[in-house]
DNA sequence: AAATGAGCAGTTTTT
DNA sequence: CTGCTCATTT
């Protein structure tokens, strides 16, 4: 990475500060702190970096500090700044530290990058040519504006598709790079050097739409501290105590912003766990956390190497797995809470065998008075989700999945968003085009392009063009008529926020606009659904003080806050899972090119190696009891069956620390026995004799062991080779069946081949439908 | 202006 | 195999 700091030395004598000492003796919220985190909790003054293993009590840490702070009188609430990720990490700790305190704390600023950005910009909005009550607009915006600005230049969008533009920009915004500033060259990575163009086209027209995207909120506010020392002194007055959670995941903008607003004070303290970076393809930089004593001179570095989650197999396992990884600080987590369980390895045929028994698991989990609560299946890819849920509602057990389709990306929330934002603030293009012409009002693509062309040709937005369109005779009559009808609806409803609460605002527009309507008179079985959901939006919206609150809140917050107890299994992204404990953890899933993906791989190479390695840790971390990984033999992906080989992180965790499991069932002698049948599940138990104790998979396992050790550098050395690359199913042993021959099933009966890929054939069964089954189970007749 | 179909791409995700 | 976007049709 070049290196785009260019800011002042931080290389100042940390200033005095007198010690407000508790009185006697050691005050309650230190009680059963360990030293080295007693010793991150008192390092209050100067850069501390703490180094906090999966389970090794950070948050305890973080919020004692801040504790810490305010009871020793060091700071007051306000003059602290605590940055988190995720909106439910900064409720958590706002929550925590009133904990420690034993009584409410209000005035810190405790939040997001993005929130507290937002916060700074709503301020000094004017000071980056925005106006203070300015739109944040999400991706989705984001590339269709950028998508018209790339038709505006001529350029197909077909080739040079906008979503690849608006990667790059985001790429660049994540380095904090204004468009005056991008390096030489990098302007070609698009449409032939039109990139840069683009960019700053794209900026312009953001500043006139009075609009932001998530990474202008960072490049702004940094904008904004650059330009304006009087603003920035402002801040050091007022910011005397900066903690940052989940350092690791920061990107060059968010640490050049952290670097501002601590130069001077210089009492930063950054927690986080380079093992745990997770999300480098998103722009964190591990550089960050890895070059800390660099950046902050005179840096304390505290390691918290003690878990308390997790029993020793598990921990040993997945802190050997992590030692694979070149470019790390290196910690050594240790517990002393008994070795526990080993890690059981699963190898299975395929895809659905993993899901029945996983789900067979816990349903025997289940019957042991397992909480389900307390069981999570961890997956690499959100497609691999799905095979889980189903098995699961077959089976009765109850589920959550968390990080799925998010509720304000239906299509009826949006719209409603786009109602209110335009009348939040009529300059919102983006919001404006989405519902001109919903519901229909004889506005079409015609009219619509009329007023983009003259919006663009004057640098305005596209409410003032319509406004000004139906002063000329541009348009149809019945257009013209109804779009100056739109316009002075949306002025009559903007006037009346001044005389009524936003929620009836909100009511009168959807009434008033026919969008309720709409849906009233659709016919379609989902109308029902969206017309509840809006309305449960607008009973929502009640929370929020004002409008702007709660759209900012829809912008900035996109969790969907499931307050659901009930007991349930979690499946989730090992993403999703960072930061959770569960008592047990499925890993399905863990086959070369799915997990380490090979995308990944192709794309970053050992970087993204060590990224998938670093998931791998955080995934079998998450456990406190028990982890069970498997892997599959084949899979279908994209309707294609593949074959797969067991992931070379099975390879990597110390043989005394696992345990390799039978499929069950499997190969357990030639006994007929569905196969894709859903009453397979019910008799794929007991079966497990030690000739016939691997399964398919583990087969091949054995093979990739072998191949491992021929050529030891394989993925360690140098030469670092990604492959092996999925391996092609290539009809290993060809069916002796052929497509259209009659067969005979014990469980199934007769039926007809319909297809045949290797030794597995797809039958149609005269009674029991189209099966997938193994040729050893079927006759011909 | 809406409806149907062809074509195609298809990780991870919070803000 | 899916779900989406885009273009063509009516």
């Amino acid at each position: 990475m070049n290196d785009p700091f260019e800011l002042d030395d931080l290389g100042m004598e940390p200033e005095p500060t007198p010690l407000a000492q508790a009185p006697a003796g050691p005050p309650p919220y230190l009680d059963g702190l360990n030293e080295p985190q007693h010793d991150a909790v008192m390092a209050v003054d100067g850069p501390l970096l703490v180094l906090a293993g999966a389970g090794t009590g950070k948050t305890r840490v973080l919020t004692t500090r801040l504790g810490h702070l305010l009871a020793t009188g060091k700071a007051a609430p306000w003059n602290i700044l605590s940055v988190t990720f995720t909106n439910k990490a900064a409720a958590e700790m706002q929550e925590r530290v009133m904990k420690v305190m034993g009584r409410p704390v209000e005035g810190m600023w405790i939040g997001t990058f993005h929130s507290i950005c937002v916060r700074m910009l709503r301020k000094h909005a004017e000071l980056v040519g925005l106006k203070s009550n300015f739109t944040i607009l999400d991706t989705d915006d984001q590339i269709r504006l950028l998508k018209q600005l790339i038709r505006a230049e001529n350029i197909d969008d077909k080739r040079w598709p906008a979503r690849a533009l608006a990667g790059l920009i985001d790429r660049w915004k994540n380095k904090a790079l204004t468009p005056g500033k991008i390096p030489e060259g990098e302007s070609f990575a698009y449409a032939n050097g039109l990139g840069g163009k683009l960019y700053k086209a794209y900026q312009d027209r953001l500043l006139v739409l009075n609009a932001c995207d998530f990474g202008d909120l960072l490049m702004h506010a940094i904008t904004l501290l650059q330009n304006r020392p009087d603003v920035l002194k402002d801040y050091h007055n007022q910011f005397r105590y900066i903690l940052v959670d989940e350092y690791q995941d920061t990107n060059v903008a968010q640490y050049l912003w952290l670097r501002l607003l601590a130069q001077a004070s210089k009492n930063i303290c950054c927690v986080g766990d380079d093992d745990q970076s997770i999300y480098g393809w998103r722009g964190a930089e591990v550089g960050n956390i890895l070059r800390f004593s660099e950046d902050f001179p005179g840096a304390k570095i505290v390691r918290l190497e003690q878990n308390y989650r997790s029993t020793g197999h598990i921990l040993a396992a997945a802190s050997a797995l992590i030692t694979a990884n070149e470019n790390r600080l290196g910690k050594t987590l240790w517990t002393d809470q008994g070795d526990g369980e080993k890690i059981s390895v699963h190898g299975v045929w395929d895809g659905p065998e993993e899901a029945r028994s996983i789900c067979e698991e816990i349903e025997n989990f289940q019957r042991q008075d397992h909480a389900l609560s307390q069981i999570a299946i961890l997956v690499r890819t959100g497609f691999q989700m799905r095979e889980f849920e189903e098995r699961l509602i077959t089976l009765g057990v109850p589920y959550r999945v968390i990080g799925g389709p998010r509720c304000y990306e239906r299509a009826e929330i949006r719209d409603v968003m786009a109602y209110l934002r335009v009348i939040a603030q009529a300059d919102d293009d983006l919001a404006f085009e989405r519902i001109v012409n919903v519901p229909k009002r004889g506005l079409g693509a015609t009219t619509i392009q009329k007023i983009h062309h003259l919006a663009r040709s004057h640098g305005i937005s596209m409410t003032r063009a319509a406004r000004q369109i139906t002063g000329l005779d541009d348009l149809r009559a019945a257009a013209k008529k109804s779009l100056s009808h739109l316009m002075d609806d949306f002025d009559r409803w903007r006037a009346l926020l001044h005389t009524h609460s936003h929620t009836e605002v909100a009511e009168m527009v959807l009434e008033e606009s026919g969008y309720m309507e709409m849906w009233q008179n659709d016919k379609s079985p989902d109308a029902p659904g969206k017309l509840e959901n809006v309305k449960e939006m607008v009973s929502a919206m009640g929370e929020f003080e004002n409008l702007g609150g709660y759209l900012e809140h829809i912008a900035l917050v996109m969790e969907n806050a499931s307050n659901d107890t009930t007991e349930k299994v979690s499946i989730m992204t090992l993403h999703g899972a960072k930061g959770l404990e569960f008592d047990t953890v499925f890993l399905p899933g863990w086959e070369e090119g799915l997990f380490p993906n090979q995308r990944a791989l192709d794309e970053t190479g050992v970087k993204g190696l060590e990224e998938e390695r670093r998931l791998a840790y955080v995934g079998i971390t998450r456990a406190k009891k028990k982890a069970l990984i498997y892997f599959a033999g084949s899979r279908q992906i994209f309707g294609q069956w593949q074959s797969c080989l067991p992931s070379r992180f099975i390879e990597e965790l110390p043989a005394e620390h696992i345990e390799i499991e039978s499929a069950q069932g499997l190969y357990s002698g030639k006994t007929t026995r569905g196969w894709g049948g859903d009453d397979y599940a019910t008799e794929a138990t007991s079966v497990n004799s030690s000739s016939d104790k691997y399964g398919p998979g583990w087969q091949r396992a054995q093979v990739w062991r072998e191949k491992q050790s021929s050529s030891s550098s394989y993925h360690r050395g140098k030469t670092i080779n990604v492959t092996p690359k999925r391996v092609k199913k290539a009809k290993p042993k060809l069916s002796e069946f052929a497509i259209g021959e009659r067969v005979f099933h014990e469980k199934f009966g007769y039926g007809i081949i319909e297809d045949v890929s290797g030794d597995k054939l797809e039958v149609d069964f005269d009674k029991a439908g189209t099966k997938r089954v193994l040729d050893s189970f079927v006759t011909a007749t």
